[in-house]
This record gives structure tokens, sequence and C-alpha cells, in this order.
DNA sequence: TTGCTCCTCACGTCACGTGAGGTGGC
DNA sequence: TTGCTCCTCACGTCACGTGAGGTGGC
């Protein structure tokens, strides 16, 4: 159909009556649906596409008495949790893959694009590969620049970020600066440094946060690591 | 148990036979194990953890013949494929609630912590809420710098990063550039530059890309902004 | 008359959790 | 003898997808 949705689908959306046929033939079975029936079959196609469970599509758009703001949020918590449990698991997962056994936790939340500029890419790439685990593969790219390296950590796509931060301090505005749950802060620092790094300040407890070091790697952007 | 395993978990693991009991009393039908199968029990424990399908469990503890490294990394990435559509259900589910009706796509997929240094805190605070609808609380954090916003786009945490890349550009080296993602790409390039953006170059289309605008903050942040 | 579509059951999915009803061991 | 533990079925989970077997419409 031009709904979007599948024919065993509608059958079970007739079943549990959330979606019921204009008209039904008596003798052949044949289900019809009228064309004003469509947005209805939208919505339940939207809010399905976001694992809404069927008794809640019912309540959403049958319910007129249900919050359906609270009921969304509601949803989107449970969504959060299980975005949460597979960034976990795929952490974990990434430690078995590498070496065969157990691994630690790790926490996080947030999403952006970011590009570093530096002076040598070659540098550059060697730095993140040995520091961070990150691998490249090299793309010339017809974006704002001539070439670059597209990079991951861990392995494959998908991690966890924390904030985007502001912070007022005119000397280093327009200056990159970001940072990397460590497993061993110690360890990674100290490799940091073999690899070039520019030491800012070691490990060290600060109230209300995660221990934290602070360096500059090669081309001088600030790099914040934190104990995971 | 001490293995951490449920005792319906383990009668499961006797019927599928990954995990026998070393002894069962014909009698009571009471399952014993003996300390030696412990590893094996806590492997399972592990590996079930991630998510690994039992019959692929029972290939990676007992067939010798198969790809273990190869079946974790088919794993990974049906875990990544997870993650990223759990990503993608939230952003679109944040449409729902802010509105009410349908919204677009988005792609994504990185993770890190990124500060923005700024010329004037309340100027950017300002700026990247009014362009992207960026919420920020006021804090003063004792970290590296002395006061800064920390913030959020959407609503609460977790939502899709991009990629981190390094470009080689000697002139540029250390600046922050960033993306967005932008349900309506003139419309944000519009606000952008009534807040207070100096344009770079206005949206245009390139090959194998979203369509991009470039503009820079109030600080000189280069900003790219992609339809989504 | 030959395809093609849609129909109606009914089973399968995946790994356990949860009773119901019953029984040895301290 | 009273609890407590573990046992054995067997059903429930969640939203459809997938046959098997059969039948109107062009």
């Amino acid at each position: 159909m031009l709904s979007g949705l599948t024919i065993p689908a509608l059958r079970h959306y007739d079943d549990v009556g959330i979606l019921l046929p204009a008209q039904v033939d008596r003798r052949t079975g044949y289900r019809y649906y009228r064309r004003d029936q469509l947005p209805r079959a939208q919505l339940i196609l939207a809010l399905r596409a976001v694992d809404l469970p069927i008794d809640e599509v019912r309540d959403a758009i049958d319910a007129p008495e249900v919050d359906l703001r609270g009921l969304l949020l509601a949803h989107r918590e449970r969504l959060a949790d299980q975005s949460a449990r597979v960034s976990q698991q795929l952490v974990v997962l990434d430690g078995f893959i590498e070496k065969g056994v157990i691994v630690p936790k790790v926490t996080g939340s947030r999403i952006v694009m970011l590009n570093v500029a530096v002076h040598d890419a070659d540098v550059a790439r060697r730095f993140y590969e040995d520091v961070f685990g990150a691998s490249f593969n090299e793309t010339t790219h017809d974006g704002p620049h001539d070439s670059h390296y597209e990079g991951t950590f861990g392995t494959w796509p998908t991690e966890n970020f924390f904030l985007l931060q502001i912070f007022e301090d005119v000397d280093r505005a327009g200056t990159a600066n970001f940072g990397f749950f460590c497993e061993d802060l110690e360890e990674t620092y100290r490799e940091s440094l073999a690899a070039g790094a520019i030491d800012v300040h070691g490990p060290k407890d600060v109230p209300g946060m995660p221990r934290v070091a602070q360096i500059k790697d090669p081309s001088g952007n600030d790099i914040g690591l934190y104990q995971a």
C-alpha cells in the first residue's frame, strides 16, 4: 500500500484493533481501506518506527485522557537506556576482540562532528593511532579541505560522547579542545607523551569530575584524558 | 551460585547443551556443578552479557575450527547497527516530543568530548541557543578553565555524532571545526547569519556528501551545516 | 484457463522468567 | 514437622514474518 505498511502488519493491526479496515468483503475476506485512513496508518508507522509498543500506540492515538508527552518521554527514557546498554556492550565486546577475556566499564553521552586541523597528516595519523587506537582510512575528499583521513576509535562507528561545552577564554578562542575516556588514564597519559604529545598536566583528581590529565597533540590541539 | 547465573539460566544451558551439570541426582533431579566448571560458566555469562546468541556462544567455546575473532567481529557489526538504529530512533522521537508529527532522518556515528573556546561566553551562549537550539546551564567549573556553560542539543543526552576527521592544513592547525545536521539547511544558515555568524559559503551540493553550508561562529570557530 | 493477489489459520522467533504443583534435605 | 531449595513441565514474552493450503478477480 501507499501507507508503507506490509500486509501482515495491516492484518495484525486489524487483529489488535488499532487500524480497522473501513470495509471487509464478507465473501472473500478482503480488507479495504479508505484514503482518509492514511494519516492514521502513517502515524502508526511512525510511532512503531521508534519502537513504541502497540499498546502505547493505541493509547497515544485513541485515548484522549492520556498524557501524550509524558508517554513519549517515558519511552524516550527506555530508548536512552537501551542505547547506553548497547554502547556498553560494544565497549566490552571490543575488549573481547582484542584480548579474549573480561573488561571494565565506561560512561558517555553526546554527539556532533569534529574536524581537527594538524600540521602534518602522517604525524597526526600515527599519533591518534598510537595513543587512542583510532583506525584511519586515507581518503581524498572533496570537502572544504583537499585531503584528510577519516577515522574511528575502537573500531567501527558508534561510541560515547560527552558534552559540548563553551568556555570563555579570549586567548584560546578558535582552538580545538576535546577529550577521551581512557581505560587506564596513567598508561594513556604516558603513551601520549611517548607519542609526541605536549604535557599540560598529569593525572589529578578534581572535585565533581573523573580523574583527568591534560595534553596537547603534536599540532597543539588541547586534549583532556578522563579516567573511565 | 558463584557463577552469577540464575537457576533458570543454568537449566536452560543444560537443555541447550552448552553447560551440562557434572552430575545429576537420578532420584531428585538436582543438578550439581564442579568448581572447575566455573570458568566456562563465567565465559558464557560474559558472552551472553554482550548478547552473543547462544548458538554462537556454543561455537565460540566448543568449535575449535570456527574463526573466533571473525565471529566476534560479525557480532560487533550487529551491535553497531543496533546502536545506530536506536540513536536514530531517539532523534526521531525527540522530534515527536517537540512537535507531535513526523520528522526527517539523520545520519551519525562517532563520539568524544568537545570544548569550544570563545571570546565572550554570553555572546556564544546566545549564538548556540539561537542557531542550534542548544540548552546551556551556567556552571563555574574548576576544570582547566574558570567558567563555562555546559550544554546539550535536542534534549537529554545521547544523539548522533559523525566522525573524527584529520586533515592537513598548516594554516588552520589547532582550529576547532565541527558540524551540525540541520532539518532545514537554508533556514539554519539564514538564522546563523542573523545570529552573528560569519559567512563562508551558502548551501551548495558537493558530490558524495549531504548538501552543505559553511560558517564561522562569532569567535571564529569553523562550522559546517549539513542537510540531514 | 493461467497467473496473481489476498485470505485464513498456525507455527516460529530467543532466551530465559514465572508460576503451578510436587518433593527431598536439614 | 516446618521451612527452604530445587525439580519438572508448560505457558508467556512482542510484533509481526513466513509458509501451507485454498480461493476470488482480470
